[in-house]
DNA sequence: TGACTCATGTAAGGCGTTACATGATTTT
DNA sequence: AAAATCATGTAACGCCTTACATGAGTCA
């Protein structure tokens, strides 16, 4: 019931392979983090929750320490179920713009700086994707591949897009000083 | 002190013209729209945190009912040291990406509507940006148009690169079909 | 007069992060 | 032996939306 969200993507992510709470966390940083992600006090009690309508199973893992979470056959019909909703995002908030619009307030100088820092998120995160298609490459799965690759796709077009911007803004703020 | 975020949208939008609450609500919707949001809950307990800060004064309006609010000397001081201070955005949640990214469990067809209205989300903002540029040509200040134009430039790249991926992923997907 | 828009505010509740507390295992 | 990482969970708190309650002014 609660929190779709997090459900979808713990349960996405458990679709792919079983794994415990805390691999969930980095796995998601390190895969869906360019548009997605997930903390510790989400996803331990979406687990509960899930393991109580039997969404998936908790086993034991390598150490005494570590719970193992598999997707059940309803979870994977609860996935596809939530996927089917309809997108639920909720409003853009982007500080960087909200500074740029008020930027008479600020001054050339310092637009400047924040449209550098952009550029250089754009850059990591250009570096980042590339990062990202080696792992794909290599992963054995490979009937996700290709839907992972539209994500990536995706990130590099907005990445691009933003490099494209702050180099024509550039311009046109520099005439002002 | 709390909340900096919506004093700062809320002082930037005062910076330009004072306005009661509920024009505020309406500017930020149509103005900031494409990069912003805030609603009522949020706007009116931050008008009178500043009211009680000094960085506004209301005076009564045209109704009996409405509540004009100006920013003082030190409220644009305020919305100055708001602005220089570090961007806190929210990490990023797309649900679209999120549905594609486990496209597997969804299939091709449903992955190509998602596509689709993308598309016409992308299709539905740049029309909107055009509209934009025409409120701001015609708009008497001016001196705040450039930083305007800059976001609205924004927003535009952005959506074309998201008509560009959606044209080359749903190649790719009918390739499945 | 009734419907619609303008206008102000509050309350409830969900979402989500951060910080904290605790301990196992591995690496240096 | 110490430090780093793996691992699980909870508690507190802030942010934000939605829904509600209320009423003034405008227009048909």
């Amino acid at each position: 019931m609660a929190n779709p969200q997090t459900e979808t993507a713990v349960l996405g992510a458990l679709s792919v392979e079983p794994m415990t709470g805390y691999a969930l966390r980095q796995t998601i940083l390190e895969v869906l983090g360019h548009f997605w992600s997930e903390s510790f006090g989400q996803i331990y009690p979406t687990l509960t929750r899930l393991r109580e309508n039997g969404y998936v199973v908790t086993t034991a893992g390598g150490r005494a320490d570590s719970n193992i979470h598999t997707i059940t056959t309803a979870g994977t019909r609860r996935l596809q179920a939530l996927l089917r909703e309809s997108i639920a995002d909720r409003p853009p908030r982007s500080g960087l713009l909200l500074r740029l619009f008020f930027g008479r307030q600020l001054g050339p100088q310092h637009c400047l700086a924040l449209i550098d820092e952009a550029e250089a998120t754009a850059r990591a995160q250009l570096a980042r994707y590339a990062q990202l298609r080696e792992v794909i490459a290599k992963a054995e799965t490979s009937s996700d591949d290709m839907y992972w690759l539209l994500t990536v796709d995706h990130g590099e077009r907005q990445a691009r897009a933003v490099l494209d911007w702050a180099a024509v803004s550039r311009g046109t703020l520099q005439g002002l000083l």
